[in-house]
DNA sequence: TCAGAAAGTGATACCTAATATCGATTAGAG
DNA sequence: CTCTAATCGATATTAGGTATCACTTTCTGA
């Protein structure tokens, strides 16, 4: 498995949080009983800064008058309610990202960190079938794509 | 599609490491001009004993008398040399196993941890395929899927 | 409106997995 | 057998993340 760290290439740039979507996150977590916080509202205001996959530790920076627990807790929490999905590098690194609904899976730029989204693909189904000829029940899976982005790809 | 046979299934115990099995991996390891020492067959004896998956911290506390820094130099030593792969569990925990040469993916039983493997399937050609969609050229990727093996699946 | 229960916070301790360091040891070529 | 690079192992260190717990805040309902 080869080791990379995404080397920050330049085209990338965190874009101010809209507050409709911080509004509409905070709703969601609302709608399940999860109070509207300060320090949660800073978090969901800085993950949906950002303009690509980031780690927790990233958010501890960016927002240092957060706890560095309450950053965890609010990633976990966005994670559990499918506001924010996990993504994994190829280092294991974990990073985070706004998720866009719906079952997905991405595709990793190793250059600059980018990623794109990856749809309607019918992976799920081969695996399944997969799984069911060594009769294994598939329950869920990880599945992270690597490369190189248009932008990267020189 | 090939599949494999998972080797252990289910509920099984570690099995006396095959001396061949070592001495072959010894012999592909001295033609890479590795050394043949006894700390590195106790390391690769053990792990070809293992019926399933393990950490590296399991094989440390089967090998005592081997230092931890050396059962993990071991262990990345074989997966540089493909005799041994890595495994990701869903909790990100980071397991190995003898490898069965190459390229192929994983199916993870979440109850009793056992592995089979799947090999020659044909998702990697569809994860190219979709990359291409998205502008993106493949070089890598994580794929482990997890279910319930025949034998857990109640 | 306002009190109080419950949720949430944050400083910090702690934990686990893994790597770095570095002097001592050893394999194996010649 | 000798020599040197490879290897070892005790230990320190790092990184990423969780547990604890006293304090603060939210927000319900009387």
């Amino acid at each position: 498995m080869v080791i990379s760290t995404p080397k920050h290439k330049g085209h990338d740039h965190p874009k101010p949080a809209s507050a409709a979507v911080v509004d509409d996150i905070v709703a969601q977590l609302a709608r399940r009983g999860y109070r509207d916080t300060e320090p949660r509202r800073l978090v969901i205001s800085a993950a949906a800064a950002q303009g690509r996959p980031f780690t927790a530790e990233e958010l501890c920076a960016i927002l240092p008058c957060v706890g560095r627990a309450t950053v965890y807790r609010g990633l976990r929490l966005l994670v559990e309610t499918d506001q924010v999905c996990r993504v994994l590098l190829e280092d294991r690194e974990l990073r985070y990202q706004l998720s866009h609904q719906g079952h997905h899976h991405h595709m990793l730029c190793a250059i600059c960190g980018a990623s794109a989204d990856l749809v309607d693909c019918d992976v799920e189904d081969i695996l399944r079938a997969a799984a069911d000829q060594v009769g294994f029940r598939m329950s869920g899976h990880w599945l992270e794509i690597y490369g190189r982005c248009t932008e990267c790809a020189d």
